[in-house]
DNA sequence: AAATTGATTAGATGGATGTCTAATTGTAAG
DNA sequence: CTTACAATTAGACATCCATCTAATCAATTT
């Protein structure tokens, strides 16, 4: 989450032209305000606009020289900032607040009725593992079960107890030995 | 110059709080365009739209599935990335194709008048340097003048002499002993 | 003290772009 | 072969943002 605004605010600062610009000619060399608006001929509000953005982003630094503001480039942010790119857990963390099951349920609220048993089989696969992984949670882990038992608890999803039962050992997501079934994990 | 270009593009791609969760998610497992729009709780068409943007960045990569577009993500593309941003010469290349001495052509432009005479010295230390540089330029290098040419050439451009000959010492644009002066390089 | 100058802030405007709905394409299922 | 569905494309709309001018602030020069 600040990770997500820290890097927002990184990637927003340097995916503007002038604003790139401005990072390539501070990599030379600290410029005032009023060169950067000569060099980009842009005029000093903006450069003062642009520059204010690269600050907050912690990209560039002011410091006071007579009554001018010298502007310098802190590579050392910027380093520290393309190292985080390459950790390899910096991106996953990305999507540490977004809903993994959102998908899911989208699926099931699209293929049950009200009163909790299933409208159809989807014909995606997709979807159908979705149906088949929700399938599987009606059965406890490890417990083993006769086909039966297996085909009584199934219909209280779908009549079509076969087709359920016959996905879920495709899609690994049950086992078959010897008549039994099970759940692993 | 594609340098530029292709770190615009980069920057660009992930500089949207959107495109940026959906690397984060791709960063954990490849996913169709149907499961990221239930993810971000985005219509179809906008997250064809990113996938689209990211795509031209060289950031993910699709592959037909079924009839869905699994899209990954190519970490090999960020990481080259980021190594270019840790390169010591990639950002001062962004300021190559920016003309360096604009500033100092507007400033020499504000002090001369229509027949090449400066109108003042300037007051400001930034100012009078780019001055002060043009000044220099009038002498050839390594060459030893007395006093009394330095004061005959820098008479055309102003008749504080003094001052510029003052200034040209003070700012080591040129060096003076025994009476003589010279300008190295 | 008054005037000049560099920088920033405020406010306005035009262009870029994220988002949606509708239409099209291409592929799999009945 | 027809239907259904995931994906993309087209087009419209609203928001965001880069840019400018005018005004204000701060600091130096005369």
């Amino acid at each position: 989450m600040t990770t997500q605004t820290d890097l927002l605010e990184f990637f927003k600062a340097l995916a503007e032209p002038k604003r790139l610009k401005i990072a390539g000619i501070l990599a030379q060399s600290p410029h005032a305000v009023e060169e950067l608006a000569s060099l980009l001929q842009l005029s000093e509000p903006t450069v003062s606009h642009h520059l204010n953005i690269l600050a907050r982003a912690g990209l560039v630094r002011a410091r006071a020289e007579g009554h001018y503001s010298i502007y310098e480039l802190r590579t050392d942010r910027l380093e520290h900032m393309a190292e985080r790119l390459l950790a390899k857990d910096t991106l996953p963390a990305l999507a540490e607040d977004v809903d993994m099951h959102a998908y899911d349920r989208a699926v099931m609220r699209n293929f049950t009725r009200p009163d909790g048993r299933l409208k159809s089989l989807p014909a995606q696969r997709k979807k159908l593992e979705v149906v088949l992984r929700h399938a599987a949670s009606l059965f406890k882990p490890n417990k083993r079960y006769s086909e039966k038992e297996v085909n009584t608890t199934l219909s209280r999803l779908h009549d079509d107890t076969a087709s359920l039962r016959r996905g879920l050992i495709e899609f690994k997501l049950m086992h078959r030995a010897n008549g039994q079934y099970w759940r692993t994990e």
